[in-house]
DNA sequence: CATAGGGTTATTG
DNA sequence: CAATAACCCTATG
């Protein structure tokens, strides 16, 4: 049932040898970093992972979507349990592009999709199927408008579909 | 400096 | 409201 989940803690706590094993301290550590360094930051995993002796970036990232994972499972169970605080005081600017706030003049800004945005957008894509934009926005990426769900996905399957296109070419794909 | 990518806004069904 | 098109900005070669 719940073996092998995020939330795991092993009864060697002494002995970090084996990358997969996670102690209760690293797991700490880990989710302090995880506020700590933001989404934005192209080299999180590597920030990361320089706070865990004995992890390597692939490891944080793997462990991160096992915990990804089981936030998905929470939301699927109707459980409305945020991963973490959104501080609605604070507005940065970001945070303020992102909602839905008008802008006086000229063009909003545009900023890009996390990657945990991403991840949680599939899996809504899945849970409530293509088109149910409110419900995605809703429940699997709160972060993001209808609207905003909507445009993305646009962008997704466009983007998809033109590989499959540019798979037929053939002149230039000689197999050594 | 052109253009592909990825985001927003406008239009249509 | 969702689907699609038009538009725009930015990163990249």
């Amino acid at each position: 049932m719940m073996s092998g989940g995020y939330l795991q803690f092993t009864a060697s706590d002494q002995i970090p040898a084996d990358p997969a094993t996670w102690t209760t301290e690293e797991n700490k550590t880990f989710e302090r970093a995880l506020v700590d360094v933001p989404e934005e930051a192209p080299d999180r995993w590597w920030r990361i992972a320089a706070q865990i002796p004995g992890k390597a970036p692939e490891d944080i990232y793997l462990h991160y979507l096992l915990l990804i994972h089981d936030i998905g499972l929470i939301d699927s169970g109707g459980v409305d349990l945020p991963p973490y605080e959104i501080e609605t005081g604070d507005l940065s600017p970001e945070t303020a592009a992102t909602a839905d706030l008008p802008m006086k003049e000229g063009r909003r800004k545009g900023v890009p999709w996390s990657e945990d945005e991403h991840r949680r957008f599939l899996e809504g894509l899945e849970r409530f199927g293509r088109g149910d934009w409110r419900n995605i926005s809703r429940w699997s990426v709160k972060t993001r408008t209808p609207t905003q769900v909507a445009s993305h996905a646009q962008k997704y399957y466009l983007r998809q579909s033109v590989k499959k296109e540019s798979k037929r070419k053939s002149i230039h794909d000689i197999t050594t």
